[in-house]
DNA sequence: GGCCACTTGTCATAATATAACATTTCCGCT
DNA sequence: AGCGGAAATGTTATATTATGACAAGTGGCC
């Protein structure tokens, strides 16, 4: 789980998640979403959680729970793993963020607030990570499903593979 | 797995993965399966292997690394991680079994052989595992890969909740 | 203030996984 | 049959990921 060489350029602008887009708006943007959604439904939005959302807004990359316990004891908070697996927990309880199993690390969500039903798209290179909406119960998983009585609560889809540039720089 | 609706006996009819069928025939004919397979492709079926095989085939669940290890060792081999793990691993890489990364475990591949695009039904409460064929990326996954040119080399699907048996126990 | 539920921080430990290396086994080759 | 190299095995040691338990702090509410 290095850091890598990610692509870090001027302010604003990366060439993240395989699109360019204006990063410190959809930082704002989304802690703010957090900050109504807890608000509406009475859940506290402590520093922790907050500065943990941030942290992963930071990157669009899966951060592991210790890479983030790291930056969230830089910032001054607790420096044990509970710490860390709290706020995680928290992020992903309310759909601020997910968990990305494959690689034992999580992403925040982006879009927040949609119905829930995301699949991920992994570079095996960068381990940037994508999210796009899955329509649920799919085809062939949800046929299946019904066949034998399996009543689904939830699905992850991951995919692993190349984003395009990484795809660029190993072959022609 | 069930290759069709078999008839079978009192004595060997497990209600397993969901369904009923014969057991003790699906080891066997899985185990040759990959026997079979190991021997047209030069790899080598070792003693370890086989063992982890069977004790994979033994249960529709997943078993993790240090339950495989367990078994392993009481069978007379190495009683070190390594030794489950590298015999999991050589089951993963050529298809006898699978990674159910939402569990940190693996099961054995229910169509060894088949087109490989599996996709797992897990049951939170008894931990069982059912396997399905899955079409590979279609749908909306395949659809954001290609806007975005995102290259997908493999992909997980996990689905978690209730097997028959306990969606009944749990609630009428 | 006193109560309560929740959150935080900590220590301790569990569960999962890999690195590195000596030894043995197997296979193809002569 | 004997040799050489690749692969597999078993081991020690350690890394990585995750949770249990408990004391102390925080904030809402009567």
């Amino acid at each position: 789980m290095t850091s890598g060489p990610r692509p870090v350029r001027a302010q604003q602008l990366d060439p993240i998640a395989f699109e360019s887009h204006d990063h410190a708006d959809c930082i704002k943007t989304a802690v703010a979403a957090a900050e109504a959604h807890c608000t509406r439904k009475g859940l506290r939005f402590t520093p922790v959680r907050r500065a943990a959302l941030e942290i992963l807004l930071q990157e669009h990359r899966a951060l592991g729970a210790y890479e983030m316990l790291d930056r969230l004891r830089a910032a001054g908070f607790g420096s044990q793993p509970p710490v860390a697996y709290r706020a995680l927990e928290f992020l992903v309880a309310n759909g601020f963020a997910h968990k990305i199993e494959r690689l034992n690390a999580f992403v925040a969500c982006a879009n927040p607030g949609a119905s829930h039903s995301p699949a991920f798209m992994i570079c095996r290179a960068c381990e940037a990570v994508a999210e796009a909406q899955s329509p649920p119960s799919r085809g062939a998983l949800g046929a299946a499903a019904r066949a034998t009585g399996f009543q689904i609560e939830g699905t992850m889809v991951e995919a692993v593979g190349l984003c395009p540039a990484c795809a660029e720089k190993a072959g022609p």
